[in-house]
DNA sequence: TGCCAGGTGCTCG
DNA sequence: CGAGCACATGGC
């Protein structure tokens, strides 16, 4: 158990904020998290975060995996004066982090968020996990499940996906996980590559479309300049953008920006 | 009950 | 090239 002060960080907001899919609440300012085939556990208090890793481990993994040697308040600081809607959009939000996530785990996940909702993808991501990832025992004793490999998945027919419920999804994932396992697409390859290319690569991927190679972009290559537009954002452009949304201004973290946006919209939805 | 959820692939013209 | 449509599933 390692504890540490950390302005611009909110547990609760980025485990909801519907970027990772393995975050779960335990209590009341309390998540459990599975990452790099790890368990964690997470416990805020004000600023105060306590983390359950020796330091050896937050220093190694963790302090990166959460983007913690960036400066959001350096981000927050470039948001238009006259733009009330960002201004509140980062107000809301303003613990939240773009986390540095695996890429093959993050090509799957979006791929299952397509025409989904949030707990709903959340259920096939652990279903995923649970039939055909690696088991792992935490100090504990208690098992859970790593994310399935590329080479697992690839032995998969969508039939055997079935009990998860995957809908026309699962044709997707097996096609992509062969894709993966062969090479056809080789990741470590696009893990080296500009964001353009990178997207035009990872566009090759069955079951990957524009929408969702930006978000692979954002959150599994951290490519902080990616915008996904979403059913949620394209309403948000109209309504508050309808000249274009301003990505000049925000040139080279505009997915930021756009998580903040993101974050507002499912926080404000049910008002409105 | 029909609409919606962090869309994509395919097929027309 | 772009509009239109099918595609699975579950919650409201």
């Amino acid at each position: 158990m390692i504890e540490y002060v950390i302005p611009d960080f909110n547990i609760d907001q980025i485990a909801r904020s519907g970027q990772c899919f393995r975050f779960r609440r335990e209590e009341e300012g309390r998540y459990s998290l599975i990452a790099g085939g790890k368990w964690l556990d997470i416990e805020q208090n004000g600023e105060t975060v306590r983390f359950s890793c020796t330091e050896n481990e937050f220093e190694g993994f963790w302090r990166d995996y959460f983007d913690l040697n960036a400066d959001y308040g350096r981000y927050k600081s470039k948001v238009a004066k006259r733009d009330a809607y960002l201004r509140a959009a980062v107000e809301t939000g303003s613990g939240l982090r773009i986390l540095r996530q695996e890429l093959w785990e993050t090509i799957i996940c979006f791929i299952i968020s397509q025409q989904n909702n949030i707990p709903r993808i959340t259920k096939c991501v652990d279903g995923l996990c649970t039939l055909f990832g690696e088991a792992r025992q935490r100090a504990n004793g208690e098992v859970y499940h790593a994310f399935p490999t590329a080479e697992r998945l690839a032995q998969c027919t969508p039939e055997e996906l079935s009990p998860i419920r995957l809908g026309y999804r699962a044709k997707y994932i097996c096609a992509t996980a062969r894709q993966v396992a062969s090479g056809a697409v080789d990741l470590e390859k696009v893990a080296c590559m500009k964001y353009a290319d990178a997207k035009n690569e990872l566009l090759r991927l069955t079951g990957v479309g524009i929408k969702v190679a930006e978000c692979i972009c954002l959150f599994g290559l951290h490519h902080i300049d990616a915008f996904p537009i979403d059913t949620h954002i394209r309403q948000m452009l109209d309504a508050h953008y309808p000249k274009g949304f301003p990505l000049t201004r925000y040139r080279g973290f505009a997915g930021v920006m756009q998580q903040y946006a993101f974050f507002f919209e499912l926080e404000t939805q049910n008002n409105r």
